[in-house]
RNA sequence: GCCCCCAUCGUCUAGUGGCCUAGGACGCCGCCCUCUCACGGCGGUAACACGGGUUCAAAUCCCGUUGGGGGUACCA
């Protein structure tokens, strides 16, 4: 795509309300282009010929997602959402003119009938009404006459120029018995009138496509400049899929995976930005992203390194911003705590020891509930693990130590370790059953600090706590 | 069945005939740092699906095979 050119083009998300990974990479990329070119322009539209179903919560919940991953209305190069179905008149339009033209005509077969014909119900429809002469009624279907010989070619910038026989393009329905279009028709009639110059989608379409553009050519228009998208692929290299895949943005989104980190990750899926760095501001992806560079093979949805990234981004967060990122976690439903056990003096204290310990954000809780709970939730492999052997003696003399200990970091771990000597122990292996007997866990935050924002009293009760567990 | 697309490390990719004994990133492994775990630093593992051509030269071009995926509705 170059900078020159002026182009819109059009994303369609299906109308479920839900904006899933492979429509987010595909808005992406369709916005990359658009921002790319001189008067660029893209197009959101919900697409479904049946009005009942472009639900304006659907657009909104699409458009906030979008902004999420920052694709706003507000942007010059957006243009916003378009409910298909203001248009249903002008497509009723097109047909009668195809009609008018010759370009198609109605049909009355059944699907069995033409099976029963065939014999295969494998097999696309056999053209037995072409040259029947049969006048509009209720019931016929319009069909679109396709050329009997010759080849369709598509201009695809990612996938060269496939080009397709028409002899094995059967004569498709583009108005239903009832007289409304089908999306095929809607589609393009849409497009045309949209002036839409780029047709950015899922590969899935590319067998649609040749039909897609007979009607444009039909209807006097000159066809766009088509890019099919690789498909974003499941561990067993199939098509994601709502029903099997976890494909929700917003359900990352909540997991704690910053909008920058997925919207970078998935830039990469079938593109790379060079042979140098990969994570990238969002505007430099865009600045060197063309459409022609995509792949077109398809790409794994891999979650380790989204997650990966997910860390580097939240590492880069300023110490303020990370803590309010984390705010949704550290309250009801995300946290197990109660808001009146949270601490937010508490959190604030360690929350920088935490940063570098989370790769989505999610992960927050886990590393600090043991300063809101009364009791640490413990983790049953570290129990065993940490208090093996005289656990309780050394616990014991460590709580003695403690019990009028100056309360600081540095000097609590100068304390433990001197106890540690005393049994013969080193540091790492002395703190093992106080970390756990505080936290829980047998891995987590820096101990010392921890125990400084914990508190004597509470350090100790927990201490006692498993001194008395120990001997049960 | 028919049509179409795809094929470089486990994964995402760089590579557009010589710069490739194939580069980067994630993962994984090891070492260093270290109170655990992370972070950070250093190092390592690992790929051109197969078979034919074309060419002085092929991961790169052509053909075939195999393997994967998608489409094939009066759904969108």
């Amino acid at each position: 795509m170059t900078s020159s050119t002026s182009v819109r083009v059009r994303f369609a998300p299906s109308p479920t309300g839900m904006f899933h990974v492979g429509g987010a990479r595909s808005a992406l990329f369709n916005w990359a282009v658009a921002k790319q070119s001189d008067g660029g322009v893209f197009v959101l539209r919900i697409e479904d010929t049946d009005a009942s179903r472009n639900q304006p919560e659907w657009v909104d919940g699409i458009l906030s997602a979008m902004e999420s991953l920052g694709i706003t209305a507000s942007d010059p190069a957006f243009e916003g959402p378009y409910y298909q179905s203001e248009n249903a008149g002008l497509q009723k339009e097109a047909a009668a003119k195809l009609y008018a033209e010759g370009r198609a005509y109605y049909c009355d077969c059944t699907r069995d009938d033409v099976a029963a014909r065939t014999g295969n119900a494998q097999t696309g429809y056999d053209g037995h009404c072409r040259d029947r002469g049969l006048e509009q009624a209720e019931g016929r279907a319009l069909r679109f006459r396709t050329p009997d010989d010759g080849e369709t070619q598509v201009i695809d910038l990612i996938r060269g120029n496939p080009s397709f026989p028409n002899a094995t393009l059967e004569d498709f329905v583009i108005a239903r018995g009832n007289g409304s279009p089908v999306f095929l028709l809607a589609n393009v009639v849409d497009d045309v009138d949209e002036k839409i110059t780029h047709v950015i989608r899922g590969e899935e379409h590319l067998p649609n496509t040749p039909k897609q553009q007979l009607l444009w050519e039909a209807l006097g228009a000159t066809p766009p400049t088509w890019a099919h998208l690789p498909v974003i692929v499941n561990e067993k290299r199939q098509k994601l899929s709502k029903r099997r895949d976890k494909v929700a943005l917003e359900d990352y989104l909540a997991d704690g995976v910053l909008p920058a980190a997925m919207v970078n990750y998935l830039m990469l899926l079938g593109w790379a930005p060079g042979n140098d760095e990969e994570i990238l501001p969002f505007d430099e992806l865009v600045r060197r992203f063309r459409i022609e560079d995509v792949n077109s093979s398809s790409a794994f949805f891999d979650l380790k390194k989204l997650t990966a990234f997910n860390g580097e981004y939240i590492r880069a967060l300023p110490l303020d911003e990370f803590k309010t990122a984390c705010a949704p976690y550290l309250t009801a439903p995300h946290a197990p705590w109660t808001p009146e056990q949270f601490d937010a003096a508490a959190f604030d204290a360690v929350a920088e020891l935490a940063q570098t310990r989370v790769a989505l954000l999610g992960e927050i809780t886990g590393n600090v509930d043991f300063l809101f709970l009364d009791e640490p939730v413990f983790d049953q492999d570290s129990w065993d693990k940490a208090m093996k052997g005289d656990a309780a003696a050394l616990l014991a003399d460590m709580r003695a130590a403690l019990a009028d200990a100056t309360w600081e970091a540095e000097p609590l771990k100068e304390l433990v370790t001197a106890v540690g000597e005393k049994h013969g122990l080193k540091l790492g292996k002395a703190q093992a059953p106080v970390r756990v007997a505080v936290t829980g866990r047998r891995i987590g935050l820096p101990l010392f600090e921890s125990l400084e924002v914990l508190g004597r009293e509470r350090t100790l009760a927990r201490v006692d706590a498993a001194i008395v567990r120990l001997g049960a």
